[in-house]
Formats: C-alpha cells, sequence, structure tokens
DNA sequence: GCTTGACCTCAAGTCGGCTTGAACTCGTAG
DNA sequence: CTACGAGTTCAAGCCGACTTGAGGTCAAGC
C-alpha cells in the first residue's frame, strides 16, 4: 500500500478530513508531501492516528498527547512520566467507580433520601467532596458511551489497523 | 445553623459564589429568597450542591445532573435509568483501564515501537478504536488528579458536609 | 471545453461550563 | 454623610476540539 490520500485515511480511520487537517496543523499528524495541492499521506498515519484515539480515550489533551509522541510516533516519555500518566489515571478509575457505586447503589437502596444513606454519602465523599479541590475532574462525557454516533462520517471506520 | 448567604456557602464548599449564581439560574439549585437584593440559601443547599459535585466528578452533563435531581434533592431516576448509568461508567471505567495498562505497559516493554508490541496493540484496540464509533469518549481532563488547584477559591473549601 | 466533485484555505461558529468586567445597590462603620 | 465592601445584573469572553461555510483549484469524464 502506497500513499494514501485524505479521503483513504478518513475511510480507513474514521477520523473526518477536517479533523485530520487541524491535527496537521497541530503538529499532530504530517503528510508526507502533496500531490498537486492535495494531501498525501504515509500509511504510518493510521498507527499514529491510533495512537492519538488512545490518547483521546484516556481523556488526554491534543497537546499533551503531542508531548507524548516523537515525530515517528514512538511514546517519547521516561517510565517516570508514563507512570505518572498511568497513577492519574488510576485515581480517576477510583473515582469513577466510587461514583459507579454510589449510582447502582442509589437504585437499589430503599433509603428515600440518599444523603441519609452512610453508603451513599461515602461514595459523595470519596467521589467528588473531599478531592475537590485537589482533583477538579474536568468535562468528560459520561454519555460517551451511549450509541450517539457523532453525525455518520464517510466511510464505515472504526479505526482498525491494517494486516 | 439558618439560612446562608452565597459567601457562606461558597466557603463551606468551595464553589465559587459566580458558579452558584450560575447553578441558580441554571436551575441547579434554589436561593430561599432574598434579604434585600442578596439570596440566601437553606443548608440543604450543601446537600445539594455535593449531590451535584458527585455528578460532575462522574462526567455528567449539567443538564443531566438537573434531570436527574428533584427539587428537593433526591435522584429521581427510576432504577433503570441508574442502572443504565452506572453501566455507562462501567464501559468508560474498562475502556481507561485498558489505556492504564498500556500506559503502564510502555512504560517497561523494552518494544522500540509500541505498536509491534501485541500487548500494546491490544490496549489501543480496547482503548479507542474498536468502539470509536459507537463511542467518542468526550474530553475529560487526565490532568484532573495532579494537584494543579484552580486558582483559588474564596475559602478553604473540600466540599465536606455539615455534622 | 466545460462541468463535476474532491480537495484546498482561511475565518468564523459551536458547545459546555464557567469566569470576568463594568456598572449598580445596599447596609454598616467611621 | 460618605465611603467601603459585599453583594447584584447582564453581557461578553475563554478554552479545547472540532465543524462549517464561503470561495478557490484542479484532474477527469462527457
Amino acid at each position: 500500500m502506497k500513499d494514501m490520500d485524505i479521503a483513504e485515511v478518513s475511510r480507513r480511520t474514521g477520523v473526518p478530513a477536517s479533523t485530520l487537517r487541524y491535527y496537521e496543523e497541530k503538529g499532530l499528524v504530517a503528510s508526507i508531501g502533496r500531490r498537486g495541492q492535495r494531501r498525501l499521506f504515509d500509511p504510518t498515519v493510521l498507527d499514529r492516528l491510533a495512537l492519538i484515539a488512545l490518547g483521546r480515550a484516556g481523556g488526554f489533551a491534543l497537546d499533551e498527547i503531542s508531548s507524548m509522541l516523537t515525530p515517528d510516533s514512538l511514546p517519547k516519555m521516561d517510565r517516570g512520566r508514563l507512570d505518572a500518566k498511568a497513577k492519574e489515571l488510576d485515581q480517576i478509575i477510583q473515582r469513577l467507580t466510587a461514583i459507579r457505586e454510589a449510582l447502582r447503589h442509589a437504585a437499589r437502596c430503599p433509603a428515600a433520601r440518599p444523603m441519609e444513606c452512610p453508603a451513599f454519602r461515602r461514595a459523595v465523599r470519596l467521589a467528588g467532596a473531599g478531592r475537590f479541590e485537589v482533583a477538579p475532574i474536568g468535562p468528560f462525557k459520561a454519555e460517551a458511551v451511549s450509541v450517539k454516533r457523532r453525525k455518520r462520517r464517510t466511510g464505515h471506520a472504526s479505526l482498525e489497523q491494517p494486516h
């Protein structure tokens, strides 16, 4: 497989052309030249986009992601930094787990007012309260998982890798 | 403890006054009257704010949160809806867990290019790829946990409950 | 040779969740 | 009386990650 035009990259990854251009502008991906005015991409861009998707799915900002990747798509962070990132995620996961439990609990617990229930209160404290100052957990859509596929991209997509 | 003015609510919860006004405007909290032009809040607003913080920490949008609370601060969702929410979170948690593992792995795995490592690839697929279309996971700050306390609110805060 | 359609650029718009600023009103203390 | 500080309103601004729209270019097919 040789160079791909933007439409093919988009089709193979599900990432809209507009986003690809935007990513290029931000330096997250690079086109390997032009044919006329049209961008040409090397197939390795697919890997790179997968990596970017990984980062995005992990809640990392684009700037942060680009600081994590070398031009040749290697994570360039040192062990310490990667571990730190893993730890961050770990805390988020714990928080989300607490919230999930609170929700589950709310679904079952018969107490009229959840705040009267010690378990629920504990969850509140764990989830948001105590750490609120320390960890203003950013906006991240919980509806993410619901099947709300954005607008339909031009291909069938799914970011599956080649071979 | 009787009615509180906006400053006290802010001090006790760490939520800035501007945010409280904003929340009131959005119908998320209600002031129980005015003394002159100044809002007065019932102490139960603290519980309500804790609940809101819980929801925010869970990544729910404000609109969604308000649809989950009755005026008297009870979760008003039926069991099914709560369970569904719990399930959403569960999926997010799984994804984040996969990413955390990928990061941990990247920190340790000696393979020069992570994409050559089957474990890493699996994580990529799990984390972002396969479900990319189905679950465009929104922006949520992974840096959330790092101690980057936003600007300093006017009190000492921590959303701790009374009594 | 002309239309079509896929690509291009650049500027501006969108959305959520707030924050900020200007301009105003109070109650109280000096 | 007057100044102060803490509250108020309303409109506008900010951030990130894109999307959208207007207007332009170009190769290919009829």
